[in-house]
DNA sequence: GTAGAAATGTAAATAGTGTTAACATTTCCC
DNA sequence: GGGAAATGTTAACACTATTTACATTTCTAC
């Protein structure tokens, strides 16, 4: 007998319903998402979902949130898989191809994520995907300091990451404005080879390829 | 007397539609839209629009096609305002400049262009922003030529990017694929910038900072 | 010019959706 | 055990997209 079927109380609504509004705009998208389909799919009238979100709105933001973690954890997956030295560029560059494979598989997931102001809380706390590539690039460059202009100084770059006050008063390879700048260019290529603009212009470059060459330069910006 | 106000016929509704939709978007968002309240701006009754757009996503569709032409003007107007050489990497970077400019003042506008596939078909045209990309860096890669090693080959820039039949088999510094990835860079800054997340983390870095310090780099790497 | 025909508008009806209000059932806690 | 709080249901309302039937204007062929 399947217990959580035939109660009154549902028991975990809230999730359900997140988790069966995630599946339908994921396979609907999310114009043609409505709040009756996830409460049909989630068991319950379609007034039941307003006892916990105030509206609509506010069960698509856990949706977007529950996408940001999946992101994370995708970013995440990928390191721990590729398991590289933090010394190794490529280590960096995966994090960014590992972006791409998520916007990738998770095409209406993915638009959501950035359809409508505010961004959930979850994209600035250390479970993003931001400082895991924050993070990697610090090791980055912390790996390859000896390599550099001995004559620089020492760069807060943890600290800055963690509590978001940086202070760029010394003039060291920022992790910051690299992380952004590689995030900034994962997230177009997404966006271009999610609109299909890649193959009409230039037909030989994937999405991949354009962002290990020009992560790579961007890199090249930082360590030379 | 104002003549277009009391007659049966509108005389141009179709494009009155879609400026209404525009305007409409432009102050309370693609959400909240409603094709009633562009049938009521343009002075119509609701049922109008169903004589010259199939429905609500054929509308948008065609708002979506100014929007592409608007950023197409946007980056015209800076290559001719600006007049710089073709040989000056700003004249290239001031592109990217335009594109966070426009993107920056036309916030919901430009949201719109990517929220839903497919995308029209303006943006495949000579009269296209991405074209007037690749012009230019086609032009500044030409402009510098003579400073590149002399045992390249000739590209067929021009040609592939006008028809799209690209023939890489030349291996000559490619301006469509610095063009994809130019975009795909000023095209997430603007977007990170617009979901503010470029304050969460780095405070010290300005969209536009970061697309001056990495178009560089990119360029750097097509020019070495 | 004038009669259809075609184009373009209106009003009314239908169906679906978001949201709220009134009521029902279960769970929690003293 | 009993009331309060939580969580569900059903019924209603307003709004929106879309279609259908009808009205008015414009175009085109004679």
């Amino acid at each position: 007998m399947s217990e959580s079927q035939r109660r009154y109380h549902h028991g975990n609504l809230k999730d359900a319903l997140i988790i069966a509004a995630a599946e339908l705009i994921e396979t609907q998208g999310t114009t043609d998402f409505s709040i009756t389909d996830a409460a049909n799919r989630a068991g319950v009238s379609n007034a039941a979902p307003y006892r916990h979100f105030r509206d609509k709105q506010d069960l698509l933001e856990h949706v977007k949130e529950l996408a940001f973690l999946g992101l994370y954890k995708a970013l995440v997956d990928a390191r721990e898989h590729n398991n590289m030295e933090p010394s190794d560029q490529r280590r960096v560059i995966s994090l960014g191809l590992a972006y791409l494979r998520f916007a990738r598989e998770k095409q209406r997931f993915f638009s959501l994520m950035w359809e409508q102001l505010p961004l959930p809380d979850v994209t600035t706390t250390k479970a993003s995907a931001f400082y895991v590539l924050v993070t990697a690039i610090s090791e980055y460059i912390e790996a390859n300091r000896k390599t550099w202009s001995a004559s620089r100084n020492r760069h807060a770059v943890k600290q800055s990451a963690a509590d978001g006050t940086s202070s760029d008063i010394d003039s060291g390879p920022n992790p910051l404005k690299a992380a952004t700048q590689l995030w900034a260019l994962a997230h177009g290529l997404a966006t271009l080879e999610q609109n299909d603009l890649l193959n009409r212009f230039d037909r030989l470059s994937t999405a991949d390829e354009l962002l290990v060459t020009s992560a790579t330069a961007l890199l090249a910006a930082y360590t030379q």
